[in-house]
DNA sequence: TACAATTTTATTGCACACAATAGGAGGAAG
DNA sequence: CTTCCTCCTATTGTGTGCAATAAAATTGTA
């Protein structure tokens, strides 16, 4: 008897099309984020900051899905340009805490245009964004 | 008057999810691909290897969405383990043919229950798989 | 109080991912 | 035939991403 192998092709996998969307429309933001000298994990990290001004390594880290291992050479890069500075916390000194600098405020303010020229780059039907949200936050729920 | 911030949020954007999403499954696969001593990438890779049998560089990045950048480490890796070939052809020395072994052939029937085991990990309904999948195909296809 | 276990961050090693560039092969135009 | 242009792959450099490990501080426990 025939095997099928039908589910070893690329076009039935669901994991393929996200990881090559994820990877495609992160490119898009390049030309955006090159204007602002970040790249876009630089840029998710510094959304964190801009929302929460001051947290943990740990914390960011469960917000971001990334790990020390990840985070500590980008943050320590932001510290470097200035958008951060790293502090071990007083009361407790296994945590560092990331605080944002007043030249990482300003820089929120040259970010604010970028999600609408995302926006009009990928342009999908609202609907559709609601429901791919909506997918995605459930499967992000579940693992 | 006060700005508004809220699209800069991480709640509210679209693209991260869709990174995360990416990652985490990404990730899920790894325990499975350990055993068959395969890379995301490299699993990617075979798949269209197995489908296809042959395939130039060029057609496999149009494929997978990657470069030459990426690919060429990728595939010197699957040679060194002996599951495809490289070799210039002949019409044209400029085209790199790479060619399945029998190695990466007799890897296929390891590879037929990994598709099932992911499926089982992540589980979601088959309606909400379906519009996912729609839904990416689409962004693909208008970048 | 000792000391074992846990927590938190940093480091190391490996494997992408991509922009930019290089370099060799094939084609086109004169 | 030669020169310019394009095509295809490889290389280099930077920046992730993650597993595994290390190191230091804190907490739990006998």
């Amino acid at each position: 008897m025939e095997k099928n192998y039908d589910m070893l092709k690329l076009e039935n996998q669901l994991c393929f099309p996200l990881y090559a969307c994820s990877k495609e429309i992160v490119r898009k933001y390049k030309p955006f984020l090159d204007e602002i000298d970040l790249t876009y994990t630089q840029y998710i990290t510094m959304m964190v900051l801009w929302e929460h001004k001051e947290m943990n390594v740990k914390d960011m880290g469960e917000l971001l899905y990334l790990d020390s291992g990840t985070l500590t050479p980008v943050l320590k890069k932001l510290e470097q340009k200035g958008y951060v500075a790293r502090a071990r916390d007083v009361q407790d000194e296994r945590v560092l805490k990331v605080t944002i600098t007043e030249a990482g405020e300003q820089l929120k303010e040259k970010a604010l245009e970028i999600p609408a020229k995302i926006g009009s780059c990928v342009s999908m039907e609202p609907e559709e964004a609601r429901k791919l949200y909506d997918i995605l936050q459930k499967i992000l729920k579940n693992i």
